[in-house]
DNA sequence: GCTGGCACTCGTCAGTCCGGAGTGCCAGAG
DNA sequence: CTCTGGCACTCCGGACTGACGAGTGCCAGC
């Protein structure tokens, strides 16, 4: 009993906190919410909440503030599910559904991900480990000059420049192009990559040296990191809104924007299956950005994540809200690659 | 003697405020600079200065700020070209030659310039349509799709999916294949687009269709305009610099940042030659960055501009480093993708 | 045409003061 | 044991003030 008081009072806390700005006594919560007790007995509760590190206050005779731990408190037991009005499932597909190709349709989310939440959205490019190879082709661009292109499943479209020593005939070009299809394609990208190691080179001699050269280049293609690390930001317009804190907040952030590979730490593993990861503060990895959250889920096609995508704000920020629009995007960009 | 002494305090003023971020006063200003008359002297010339619209007070008594068209002065008259250090120089050869692709040489040049002059840098892609054809491949996936592939001078590949209604043999495809690559492989982007369309389609039925559909897609890819409006930013982090004026000057200049099509319209036209363009507050095209200057210029293989790069960032800027570092940068972009 | 001097203007800063919001604690009532 | 009303206390924030100093404009004199 007492306890679910207490609970309630925490809640209305962080809910009047998030959209207030302002630390939260007593008097105006028993007001604004229909707890029907006094405000001394919420005086007592919140006593006790901050004895236990849920809330603090800024200083003697402040209201009180949630903590990073009442922040997670209140996402793990105290959220109730917000479904997203039929609007504005209505505006993510419609928005959603005219992306044209694969750069458009992260765009959009990215764009569409920061108007829902007024938050910095984040999005990863779908991870090329996880994709499967659609089709693989060698053009002689000249004799000794070969483009090597390697086709996604996701629609991703690598090529690579290769040059070989001795020029490559016709008939040599379209055995090579067989072999590489026929251990390649259907396969994902590790597998894919072995098979195309093991493939049999033939005797040595100059035509060896070019399929070991264009196996390395594919194999290159295949584990490009830096387009795994590819990662789509928007929404920064939304800092603004962060209006105090400059340098301690918003500094560290907009750098951390600019370092893919930090984003990409931020975002955390993909989670699969509609879960959401929120990251309160200084549970992340990077001391300087203790006061910005990350919310963030996998996606991609049928239960298999693909990569990340999340926004990233102040702690003090509507989790619920967030959460759903995450986890609503998500769900969407997952089918439209699953059509496509 | 009288004007040039005008001339020389402008100057000062400008220097100083730069530097200080605070209003220069008259007395500050002889005891900086050695110029050999008295603070009641420099007095009068400011007064005049003022009268005439170049500096202005933000309230009285107090020191005098160069207005928009102070500064347009001292761009244009005032500024002895500042060459770059030897050391920044080797830093930026260094730096840029590491690049592998163009990807990499635009990121990295981005990243340079941010860091050269502490503001938010701004490239485009090389524009394609001043880009020529280098290769034109055509690949068919199954019979009834074609991966059309279009390779220009500056390294871009682009790529299309065509399907075609009626299956295309290996000899239809050959014939195809080499009147595309005697229409474009040389040619400008335009004149490439002309020359796929008066290709001669042969004698009505299924061929002719087939190529009709190859060539729509070649010539969307050469005019695709997604393309030339790429744009790549970095530097971000450096707006926090601005410190107050957050709503005024950080906010739109975000919102500009991420609004590709509006950037390009920012930095204007590109300028080759070595000419580096500068747009003072409200000269720019929109009324929202008043508070904001662009520094910038063309850049691209030999005489002919490809693409514009260059900063944003507030009016009150040390004007002469940044276009150092703007034009020597475009200097050395140019240079690799000329070897390139 | 330059300079020194002088009176004047105003923004800034430190200090002071006051009101209000909020707290903790305590005694008393269910 | 729990809740409540009351009370004294704390402390932030805004408003106000006065001194200070940087800077100006103007004028008379060289």
């Amino acid at each position: 009993m007492v306890e679910d008081r207490k609970l309630a009072v925490l809640r209305a806390i962080v809910e009047d906190y998030v959209a207030t700005e302002e630390p939260v006594g007593s008097k105006a919560l028993v007001e604004r919410h229909g707890l029907g007790v006094s405000p001394a007995t919420v005086r007592n509760d919140m006593a006790a909440l901050e004895e236990e590190g849920f809330i603090t206050q800024p200083h003697t005779s402040a209201g009180r503030v949630p903590t990073d731990k009442g922040y997670r408190l209140f996402v793990d037991r105290l959220t109730t599910v917000k479904p997203m009005s039929v609007a504005e499932k209505r505006a993510i597909a419609t928005l959603l559904d005219g992306a044209v190709d694969l750069d458009d349709v992260v765009q959009r989310s990215v764009r569409l991900l920061s108007q829902l939440t007024r938050q910095v959205a984040v999005m990863q490019y779908p991870t090329l480990s996880a994709s499967t190879v659609r089709h693989v082709e060698l053009v002689a661009l000249t004799p000794t000059r070969l483009l090597v292109v390697l086709i996604l499943s996701t629609g991703r479209v690598e090529q690579r420049l290769v040059e070989v020593e001795t020029p490559v005939g016709d008939e040599d070009l379209a055995r090579l192009r067989s072999g590489l299809l026929h251990a390649a394609v259907g396969a994902r990208l590790p597998d894919a990559a072995n098979a195309l190691h093991a493939l049999d080179p033939g005797p040595d001699g100059p035509a060896s040296a070019t399929t070991a050269a264009v196996v390395i280049a594919l194999v290159e293609a295949m584990s490009d990191h830096r387009s795994e690390e590819r990662v789509v930001v928007g929404g920064t317009a939304n800092l603004a809104r962060y209006g105090d804190s400059f340098d301690t907040a918003v500094r560290p952030l907009l750098e951390a924007l600019e370092e893919h590979v930090v984003l990409l730490k931020l975002l955390g593993e993909a989670t699969g299956g509609g879960t959401v990861t929120v990251r309160i503060g200084h549970e992340g990895p990077y001391q300087e950005l203790a006061s910005t959250s990350v919310v963030a889920t996998g996606y991609g096609p049928s239960e298999h994540a693909l990569a990340t995508l999340g926004i990233v704000g102040p702690t003090r920020m509507d989790y619920p809200g967030t959460m759903a629009a995450v986890r609503a995007v998500a769900r969407y960009v997952s089918r439209i690659l699953d059509e496509a």
